[in-house]
DNA sequence: ACTTTAGTAAGAATTATTCTAAATTCAACC
DNA sequence: GGTTGAATTTAGAATAATTCTTACTAAAGT
């Protein structure tokens, strides 16, 4: 039973009370499904992880609950390719990594120096605000090395 | 009048010829297209362009067309979020750059060491296969730096 | 309690893209 | 030069993720 953590609850009501908007239990319960597993689920996956325990929730409410989430700060959309987007609760700066065997997202830890490094290879005038980076390729399993 | 350059249908058929595939009227005009203005265009605006000269073209087709050069490995699909993919002549290991005033996309050369650097940053077992680098921001116009 | 506003639900609509089936083209062989 | 068979193109239908619309519900302000 996904239950949404006091810290993370407060963190979500002062950062929708920030733009103006209200705590429902919708918002609060797809926050909670994203804290729990920190897969980057499709909006799909969530509807289906939410719809346990709340099973009324609709799939459109999942997605404005998402986005919703996206504009607060709380949460990161995750692109790759056209496929469909995936959802992160995880806000330190950070690239992806997808394993094109299984399709699964993991985060990559980026060194404090590389955003700034990168961002110095623009040519002038050019102003970045995000830098999106996507490493593609295959995930070497060890037998000690167990990753979620 | 963009004719495709003999050097570059050279190109095509070689890396058509050297997957099975064939030459066709339609491969090379897409093709020219995409050369002749460099500017990452949709397979709309691919569509668009390449009817001018070729008002039978479907947009079936130009979609199969950018497939296969993207297969051929003569072009690049480019996606940011959830945008339509724009298409890319453009060879070199190099990120792009979205302006967020007009949407446009432009090519950022990528100095030597940063991609090698930046896949030294992934954790034991994970092996990159190719990392996408997408800036998004904004393109201060200078008087003097005039960019396509 | 009454009114306004915000949020949710269900399903229709949209959009980029892919699929399907029929028609056409092309390269190789006769 | 015509024939054959596979590859390609075409037009339109189908798909899939997402957004929109509209009515309903819940909460907040008066």
């Amino acid at each position: 039973m996904p239950q949404t953590p006091q810290i993370a609850k407060e963190a979500l009501d002062e950062a929708l009370a920030r733009q103006g908007l209200r705590s429902t239990r919708q918002r609060e319960h797809v926050f909670s499904v994203l804290l729990h597993r920190r897969d980057h689920p499709t909006a799909d996956e969530v509807y289906a992880r939410a719809k346990e325990e709340m099973p009324s929730i609709s799939l459109a409410t999942v997605y404005n609950c998402l986005e919703t989430l996206v504009t607060c700060g709380l949460v990161r959309a995750v692109n790759y390719e056209r496929e469909p987007t995936r959802y992160c609760p995880n806000l330190h700066e950070h690239a992806h990594f997808q394993d094109k065997g299984s399709g699964r997202v993991y985060d990559i830890d980026l060194p404090p120096d590389v955003m700034a490094h990168l961002k110095r290879i623009l040519p002038n005038g050019f102003e970045a605000d995000n830098v999106e980076i996507y490493f593609h390729g295959s995930l070497q399993r060890r037998q000690d090395a167990e990753a979620g």
